[in-house]
DNA sequence: AAAGAGATTCAATAAAATTTGAAATTCCTT
DNA sequence: AAGGAATTTCAAATTTTATTGAATCTCTTT
């Protein structure tokens, strides 16, 4: 990934001549300038990441289906019926899912059996914490 | 209308008449049937008001500015220098993540102050918590 | 009260995510 | 190997979100 460049003084932002507020201004300083600000926050491909891991959470039917899951696994046909939504739709939504890692699917004879992964239960119990 | 056939055993989801995995059977008996896991779902609304949460984190410029909104309060000139992004799209996410209170916004003189919030530092800590 | 800095709002456009319905796939049963 | 059930895949249509640039607003300074 492409390191943040710092080296040119180049106008980053407003017109520093007036200066910022300044206990912006004071904290800033004591905390390494705009370079320091910049070195404490993650690299962009971990941001992107991690928009794509909040993303899949980002949907009602999705997080419903995780609810589901949690209390145990199940096979697609019982989740369709907790939803009540198309099949193809259910699959678009449970393939989002296993993409991130938050349920995982194993074909069982003539079903696939659907359960919750370690960091779909650690997603809920975020849900939980924040949503207070 | 179609006239009502005798005892119509609702058919919730797959054809119950072959039966689910036995498996998935007997633990959805044990907890309670379709009844009891639906129960143990949160309503819709708190699902909706969730999936918006999540919806406000998946982007990664949003989680730049809280990231940088951790290390201290900032102006918006100065989360412009981190972000690098005109001023109106920058408006429109700080707006996003303002009205999930993960950060708050308070005019002082000729400038708007961000503050990363209690909620929004708890996403943060979920992120870290999450990722791993 | 005019001018200028710092920010937001608005309407149009572009891009991304979701929904839909039909077709395909896999595994089981006969 | 034919038929059927459970589920996924695909491409087109729809909806939602994000981006852009111009206009507007607020507060400060002169």
């Amino acid at each position: 990934m492409t390191p943040r460049q710092t080296s040119p003084p180049k106008k980053i932002c407003c017109d520093y001549s007036r200066g910022l507020p300044d206990p912006i201004q004071k904290d800033l300083d004591k905390k390494g300038g705009m370079e320091g600000l910049l070195s404490r926050i993650p690299d962009p491909s971990s941001l992107h990441a991690g928009s794509r891991l909040y993303q899949a959470l980002a949907d009602p039917i999705r997080l419903t289906v995780m609810y589901a899951l949690i209390s145990q696994p199940l096979c697609v046909c019982v989740i369709k019926g907790v939803v009540q939504i198309a099949d193809s739709k259910l699959s678009y939504h449970l393939n989002i899912l296993k993409e991130q890692d938050f349920i995982s699917g194993e074909q069982q004879g003539n079903w696939i059996i659907y359960n919750i992964t370690d960091r779909g239960r650690k997603a809920l119990k975020c849900a939980e914490h924040m949503a207070k």
